[in-house]
Formats: C-alpha cells, sequence, structure tokens
RNA sequence: GGGCGCUUAGCUCAGCGGUAAGAGCGCUGCCCUUACAAGGCAGAGGACCGGGGUUCGAAUCCCUGAGCGCCCACCA
C-alpha cells in the first residue's frame, strides 16, 4: 500500500502514457484467434490542419468502447490511421512548397528541392507525381506527429505499433489490388459519359461528394416557336446559356394541355435547331410552363432525358465552364439560319456560364423571345463540397465501380448492421436507395493513388482504352506514369505502338473504403487478417455515411462477400454555446490542448463520455469542471478507504452488505449499458452510486471504521470500503483512466485497464438481503442534515433526539444500521414510531 | 417534396405506461466535520411545445399541429 499524503491530478498523464506505452499496456496480442478478438476499424483523421474537440470526444467515444471490451477480457485490435491522401493535402503543399504536380514527367529520384534552381519564385515548380507524393508524405508526417500526441494525451488505448496513412505504400497496393480485382471480374468499367465535373478544380466528382447549395438565381420565360409555324411554347429556365444545348423540349404524357404538341417539333430561339417536342414522366407539370427544355447538359436530369430518349448530343460547355466554341457540321450542328446562329454562337463563345447568361438574356430580349421580366428567385444547385462554382455536366472518360445493380444487397447489408443510435441506419437506406448512378472513382487529380492501368498506344498515338494493360498484383503498387507495362521498355512510352499511363488517381474514397482492409493486413499478413476481419466496430461522424460508411460496405461486399464490420457506431458533432456546429471555418474552436492543460484529460474525457452517441453535444467547460471534481474525489475517497489503520476481515455488518447490494445492481446496469453502446448511461450509473457512496456511505461507517465499535465492526467496514473501491475504479476506468489507473497503482499490481471488468457475482458472497439498510440510513441522515442546515448550526452539533416515522420493514432495516446513524448524524437519542412513510423529526441540543 | 431526430427546471440533459417529475451546473443559505475548502451539507426552482385521443392511470402510447436541427431529393 502507497497513498501519498496529498493525492493530485497534476502529472498524472504523462506518468502513465509513458507508462503504459513502455509495458505495452494496451499491444495487440495477435496469438488471439478471432472470437477473443475485439477489432475496432478506427477512422483515420486527416492530416491536414489540427485536431479539434468533435474529434476528442468521438475519438474517446471509441476509447470507451476499447476499454470496455478490453475489461470484459477481449484482445483489443485498435489501430490508428491518417488521412492524407487526398485534395487538402494536395493544395497544403503546392502552396507550402510552391511546386505543382505534372504526372506527365517521370520519376526523379535525386530531386531536392533545396538544391531546385528556381528562375521564378512566383512560378510552380512542375514535379512528378512520384516526388510530389514524397513532398506530401514529408509534411504530413508533422501533422500525424502532433495528431498522436493530442490522441496520447487524451488517453486513447490505441496500439500505436499498428498505424497506417492513407497514401504510405500498404494503402496504395492495397487500393490498387481492389481495384485491379473489381476490373478483373467486370465490376469496374471505364466508359466515355456525361459526369458532374467541377470547372475550377478540373475534376469528376462523385454523386457523394455533392451538396445542394442554395443559391440566387433567375428565371426567364423564352418563347420557342413551332417549327411549322402553327404557334409557339413558352419554357422557363434559369439557364439561357443552354439554349444553343437544346436539344428537345419536353412535356409530362398525362399533360392535356401539351398532348397536341407531343412529336411536333419547335425551332431554338437564336440559334434555329429544330428539336422535337417529347413526353416522359420526369416532367413535371407543376414546374415553370409545364414545357421544359433537354439540354446536353444542365443537370443530371437532363443526362437521364438524353439517354432514355436517344436524343442527339451537343454541347456547349467546356471543362473550364465557359461556353466553348461552335461545332458547326458535326452531327447536330445545323440551324436553319445558319448566319444567324453563327452570330449568336460568336456572342457567347468564351465567356463563363455567368456571364454567357446575362448576354443570352440580353439577346433574347433583342429577338423577342423573352417574355416579360426575368424574374429573380432563390434555388438549389449542385456543388462539389469543396468548391465553389456549381458543377457542370461535362461528357468525359471516367473510371466506375458497378454500385446500382447491387442496391438491393447493399440495403440488405446495411439492415445486418447494428447501428447504435438505431435510427443512423435510416439514413444508409435513404442514401442507397436515392443512388442515381455507380460510382464514379477517378479523378483528374495528382496526390492520390494511381490507377494501375497502361494503354497500348495505336499507330497513331491514340490509346486504347477497351484493353487496358495491368501489372501482375506482385507488381503493386505501381506508378503508371514512371513504372512501365510487362512487355514494354520505358522508351515506348508515349510512343506510337508503345504505352501509356492512365493519367488519373482514384477517388480518396476509394482507399478509405479499405480501411478494415488495410489494418487487417488483407494479403499482406495472412496471419492477422482472419483474426480481425471482418471487424467488431467502426466508429463515426454521421456526415460521412454516405461515403466513408457506403463505399466500405460495398468494397466489402463485393470483395468479401461480408460485411466491414458488425457494429456501427454514430457520434454527434459538438456545438458551441450558441448551438452552431464547432468547425475551424466558423473560428468557434478551442483546442483540445487547452481542454487537457485546464480540465485535466479525464475530464474532458468525462465531458465527452457524458454525451450520448447520435446526439450533438454542447461543448461544456462546465461539465469538464464537474468531471475534474469527480477525479479529484476519487483520489481522496480512495485515499480515505486505503489509509485505515484497522485490519479487514469478513464483510458482516448489515450497512455493509445493503450496500454491496446496491453496487451489485450498479455493476449489472452498467454492464447493460455497455453491451448496448450506451455508454453515457454507464457513466452516469457509476459516477450515481460513487458520489452516494461518498456523501452517505463514506459518512455512515466513517467512526466505526476507525474502531469506534471495535475491531471486527471496524474490519467488516474497512473491507466493504475496499472491496466497492475495487469495484468502482473498474466501473470508471473507461471514462477516467488516469485517476483510475494512479489509485490502482497504490495497492494492486498490474494495470486497471487490463484488470477484469467487474461482475455482479464477485458481490454476492458480501450481499445480504436487505438492501433498503443503506438506503433508508442515508435518507434519515439527509433529514437530520436538512434539521441542522435548516437551523444555521454546524453538523457537528448533536441532536438530542431524533424520531423517525416509517413502515415497519423500513424501521427494521434502519434499526440494523442503528449504531452508523446515530454516529454519523450525531445521533444522542433515536425513536422510531411506524407509519405510512418517512418522516423525521429532529430535537436539537441548545447552544 | 420525402425521411429521421429533437422540443422536460435559468442552462446542459436523464426519464419513455404506474407511487407526489429527476440529475448536474447555475442560484440561495449554512458548515473549516481528522478523505476532500480546486471541499461538504441543504434549499428554492417545472402548464414535461400546443391540440385531440387510447387507458383505471400518459412526460411516457396513437393521431394532429408548431418550432428547431440534420439527412435525402430531377438546378424547368
Amino acid at each position: 500500500m502507497n497513498v501519498p499524503d496529498k493525492p493530485s491530478l497534476d502529472g498524472l498523464e504523462a506518468k502513465w502514457g509513458e507508462w503504459w506505452e513502455a509495458t505495452g499496456t494496451y499491444r495487440f496480442d495477435r496469438s488471439k484467434p478471432r472470437q477473443e478478438v475485439y477489432a475496432i476499424d478506427t477512422p483515420p483523421p486527416t492530416a491536414s490542419g489540427s485536431l479539434h474537440v468533435g474529434h476528442v470526444m468521438s475519438y474517446t467515444h471509441t476509447d470507451l468502447v476499447a476499454r470496455y471490451q478490453r475489461m470484459r477480457g477481449l484482445e483489443v485490435f485498435y489501430p490508428m490511421g491518417w488521412d492524407d491522401n487526398g485534395l487538402p493535402t494536395e493544395r497544403r503543399v503546392q502552396n507550402y512548397f510552391g511546386v505543382r504536380c505534372d504526372p506527365s514527367l517521370p520519376y526523379d529520384p535525386s530531386f531536392d528541392l533545396t538544391t531546385l534552381e528556381r528562375p521564378d519564385e512566383a512560378e510552380p515548380v512542375p514535379v512528378s507525381r512520384g516526388n510530389f507524393i514524397e513532398l506530401c508524405e514529408r509534411l504530413t508526417v508533422e501533422d500525424e506527429k502532433a495528431f498522436e500526441d493530442c490522441f496520447r494525451q487524451v488517453g486513447l488505448s490505441v496500439d500505436w505499433t499498428h498505424t497506417y496513412t492513407t497514401i504510405d505504400e500498404r494503402s496504395r497496393r492495397a487500393s490498387q489490388r481492389s481495384f485491379l480485382r473489381l476490373l478483373l471480374r467486370g465490376l469496374a468499367y471505364k466508359v466515355e459519359a456525361p459526369t458532374m465535373w467541377d470547372v475550377d478544380f478540373q475534376t469528376a466528382v462523385a454523386q457523394a461528394e455533392i451538396e445542394d447549395r442554395e443559391v440566387a438565381g433567375t428565371y426567364h420565360r423564352v418563347r420557342f416557336d413551332l417549327a411549322d409555324g402553327s404557334g409557339s411554347v413558352e419554357i422557363e429556365t434559369s439557364r439561357p446559356e443552354l439554349i444553343p444545348a437544346c436539344v428537345a423540349l419536353v412535356v409530362n404524357p398525362g399533360d392535356e394541355r401539351f398532348r397536341g404538341l407531343i412529336g411536333r417539333s419547335a425551332v431554338t430561339p437564336l440559334f434555329g435547331a429544330e428539336v422535337p417536342i417529347v413526353a416522359h414522366e420526369l416532367a413535371d407539370p407543376e414546374k415553370g410552363t409545364g414545357v421544359a427544355m433537354i439540354c446536353t447538359f444542365g443537370d443530371i436530369t437532363d443526362v437521364t432525358w438524353w439517354r432514355e430518349l436517344r436524343l442527339p448530343a451537343r454541347v456547349v460547355v467546356g471543362r473550364d465552364g465557359s461556353i466553348a466554341p461552335a461545332r458547326w457540321g458535326e452531327p447536330g450542328w445545323d440551324a436553319r439560319d445558319a448566319d444567324a446562329a453563327r452570330r449568336a454562337h460568336d456572342e457567347l463563345a468564351g465567356l463563363p456560364t455567368k456571364r454567357a447568361r446575362k448576354r443570352i438574356a440580353e439577346l433574347l430580349a433583342g429577338s423577342g423571345h423573352l417574355r416579360g421580366e426575368p424574374q429573380p428567385v432563390r434555388h438549389v444547385v449542385k456543388f462539389y463540397e469543396r468548391g465553389e462554382r456549381p458543377l457542370e455536366v461535362v461528357s468525359s472518360r471516367q473510371w466506375f465501380v458497378k454500385t446500382i445493380e447491387f442496391r438491393e444487397q447493399l440495403l440488405e447489408r446495411g439492415r445486418q448492421i447494428r447501428w447504435h443510435p438505431e435510427h443512423m441506419g435510416a439514413r444508409y437506406a435513404s442514401w442507397v436507395e436515392g443512388l442515381n448512378g455507380d460510382w464514379c472513382i477517378s479523378r483528374q487529380r495528382f496526390f492520390g493513388v494511381p490507377f494501375p492501368v497502361w494503354y497500348r498506344l495505336d499507330e497513331h498515338g491514340v490509346p486504347d482504352h477497351d484493353h487496358p494493360l495491368v501489372p501482375n498484383e506482385e507488381r503493386l503498387p505501381v506508378d503508371p506514369s514512371s513504372d512501365v507495362p510487362d512487355g514494354y521498355a520505358p522508351e515506348h512510352r508515349g510512343q506510337p505502338g508503345g504505352f501509356a499511363g492512365d493519367p488519373d488517381i482514384m477517388d480518396t474514397w476509394a482507399t478509405s473504403s479499405l480501411t478494415p482492409q488495410i489494418a487487417g493486413g488483407w494479403e499482406e499478413d495472412p496471419d492477422l487478417f482472419p483474426r480481425v476481419f471482418p471487424m467488431d466496430l467502426r466508429p463515426q461522424a454521421h456526415e460521412i455515411i454516405r461515403t466513408w460508411l457506403f463505399y466500405t460496405v460495398l468494397k466489402a461486399h463485393l470483395e468479401h462477400d461480408s460485411l466491414p464490420w458488425m457494429n456501427a457506431a454514430i457520434s454527434g458533432f459538438v456545438m458551441d454555446p450558441e448551438r452552431k456546429k464547432m468547425s475551424k471555418s466558423k473560428g468557434n474552436v478551442v483546442t483540445p490542448v487547452e481542454m487537457f492543460e485546464r480540465h485535466s484529460a479525464d475530464a474532458v474525457r468525462y465531458w465527452a463520455g457524458s454525451a450520448r452517441l447520435g446526439v450533438d453535444a454542447t461543448f461544456d467547460e462546465q461539465q469538464m469542471k464537474v468531471g475534474r471534481r469527480l477525479a479529484i474525489k476519487i483520489l481522496n475517497a480512495s485515499r480515505f478507504a486505503l489509509t485505515m489503520e484497522a485490519q479487514e476481515g469478513p464483510v458482516a455488518e448489515p450497512v455493509d452488505r445493503a450496500m454491496l447490494a446496491g453496487l451489485r445492481t450498479s455493476v449489472e446496469q452498467a454492464t447493460a449499458a455497455f453491451e448496448d453502446y450506451d455508454h453515457a448511461r454507464a457513466l452516469e450509473v457509476a459516477e450515481r452510486f460513487f458520489w452516494d457512496f461518498c456523501d452517505d456511505y463514506l459518512e455512515l461507517v466513517k467512526q466505526r471504521a476507525y474502531g469506534a465499535h471495535g475491531p471486527e465492526k471496524a474490519a467488516s467496514a474497512v473491507s466493504s470500503l475496499r472491496l466497492a473501491l475495487g469495484v468502482q475504479l473498474r466501473l470508471l476506468a473507461p471514462f477516467l483512466p488516469f485517476v483510475t489507473e494512479e489509485v490502482w497503482s497504490w495497492w494492486r499490481s498490474g494495470s486497471i485497464h487490463r484488470a477484469a471488468w467487474p461482475k455482479p457475482d464477485e458481490l454476492n458472497p458480501h450481499v445480504a438481503g436487505d438492501a433498503a439498510v443503506y438506503r433508508v440510513a442515508a435518507e434519515v441522515l439527509t433529514a437530520v442534515r436538512k434539521a441542522k442546515a435548516m437551523a444555521k448550526v454546524s453538523l457537528r452539533t448533536p441532536a438530542e433526539l431524533v424520531t423517525v416515522h416509517d413502515s415497519v420493514e423500513r424501521l427494521r432495516a434502519l434499526s440494523e444500521a442503528e449504531a452508523d446513524l446515530k454516529e454519523a448524524g450525531g445521533i444522542v437519542k433515536l425513536e422510531t414510531v411506524e407509519a405510512e412513510a418517512l418522516a423525521v423529526e429532529t430535537i436539537l441540543a441548545t447552544p
């Protein structure tokens, strides 16, 4: 027994953090079979920028589960990854080093930034993708170190020997292997098709990365004359600049107003193209005039119409987001008045769509086709989540992974997952039900995992996209911009009859969707993988259910025909006191380090632990102060329980046995709560018991424990105190790992975090039948204190006579605690009267 | 437009069919009591969002309305 005189929280984080590391407390024992393992698919945080309280909360939630499961006796596989693959890192590296990635350059092994010739400082230096990746890796190392420090400080019980980054070699290999296997099975394919395109980032994006934003727009009512000169129809559009791309008008087949128009033709204003008037269910009679123009391509609906109605394409918006030059003479490009059409197009060509919109409105007004004044409106437009300009639909050649045909199976996978909280499953289902196309996984960016394919070039140097050259899996990872396909030499690159590497990289989620496989050593560590996969738990935020969670389910379904994990625990956001989501861009973040310093890591964890899964939590330093008080209380109460001089002995006193009976109930409840992934409830139960234990039990038995009634009764108290303490420390250990470890170290060997989670049965030999003894005594004690508080006297003031009115059974229970109660309450004489309910009269000694 | 969640004391939240509605914080008062003054003890404070219904009994179940938040949806 080694109890300090003045226990303190100071320095506990460093002391135990180092000890856990040195002794390998959280090291994964890979000799354990799957059924004895609890595996966690830790979210790899984005490694650019810094961690904030939201991370601290959600990662603590995961750690609570990890610690609970470890104490339950399972071997916890708790790796950590860093997500450094993707656009955020790319942009940071460009600015930081003043470079620009040119994927056409070969890797330069002797590349050295410090000796680089830089004639113009303002001009970014082009570097190969391989060199660019090295720079990215260099920069992210620092972020990752800072993140690790923060996570260690908050006490995550991660096994730090199991780490990965999403751009490291293993991740690249896993991503490419996964892709190649999908390709060989026909589940990945490359096709030229209209896709959502960000005109600033110059890349295709997937449905999952698109968000709606409400922006200002303008409705223009435009007249289209019928081709046979028999009249006209009007349409309403917010994008008149797409009139040159109009290939048809569409009405709802059931719309009586326009039934006579179907099958006839109209002429586009200004451009004089003759376009059919067609019918389609998606045309909404309620919107606009009930007649819509179909353009190639204004939005996804246009794509649907174009595809289903087999319309020709006349694309006018270029990849840079401006009106492209006309292509007169090509199929689809004709006009009744060719000169007028040319003049109109010349007015618009080269203009960004927004300016082209204004210009064409003027032209339409001039030609008399614009009806009435344009009406300003607020409407919803699709944006790339990181983008600043609306997405355009452009036709380009992209890689896709088949998704739609698995919709039903993926919905079924969603039903197999145990969601915490349960209703989060609805978000997954609604996303899967709303999918409108396969997963576009190619990006026209640089920092990411390249597609491990090359294309043969024919005698004219034109690539054969339909028959890609692929490497054997043993060669992975490859970089097709510097590596050469089998059977070719480097000098064949780009030559007619030679080869060209695929220039694109994969969507960052194509890698992140493999985190269980990457962390688990899929195809790399055949001993480890079956011990951890499929995993037990995926913890994450709800905003990325449609990306990270969905894609991970998809990949596991396609590759392993299984779920990637059984449970999904969804944490909420952290809101600032004004109920706004805390985020860096809002400038309302508090750094975690500040909080650790002000309140201690245990205190911060207490706040995090009291927030339930799936519920947005309010950032509340007050709550951290409460956590700190709890931690200090644990130190002091433990000191009291452990420094009694009396010997331990049999637990015989009714009050002691009753208290332990109550503790047994708390153990049952806390355990049930943790089994249900309700950590907040488990904390509440343990904490409730602990405070009552301190306020009432400690006070009731204090004098007896000091020996006021002899060694045997003291022994019963001391044993009970220590028994209860040992159980309660373990109940609280997941939440307050530092302070509980500190106290554990005073009188036990080994780490509390490897000790067994308390079982109700542990307490059975010491538990009496009547838990009411403790409860009634505590209630009477409170009543006596109240009388003293009301009389504004010290609690030490003796109570000459206390009369307790209560039921027979409760009075009998009370009699068992009489001696302790009199001692704790300073009661000289205790009398009892039978009554319906509890009432206590207290006569205090006159001063 | 569809879906999900939330609405309980000044604040943050439990409770989700059964004794007079709970906790913590904050507030007020008292107390240096030998585990703890970075403390302890006690007190005040509530039409359980509104309206219907089911029930012996509803904050809790059903219907309906309102507000807030989030997710999804084809930019006419």
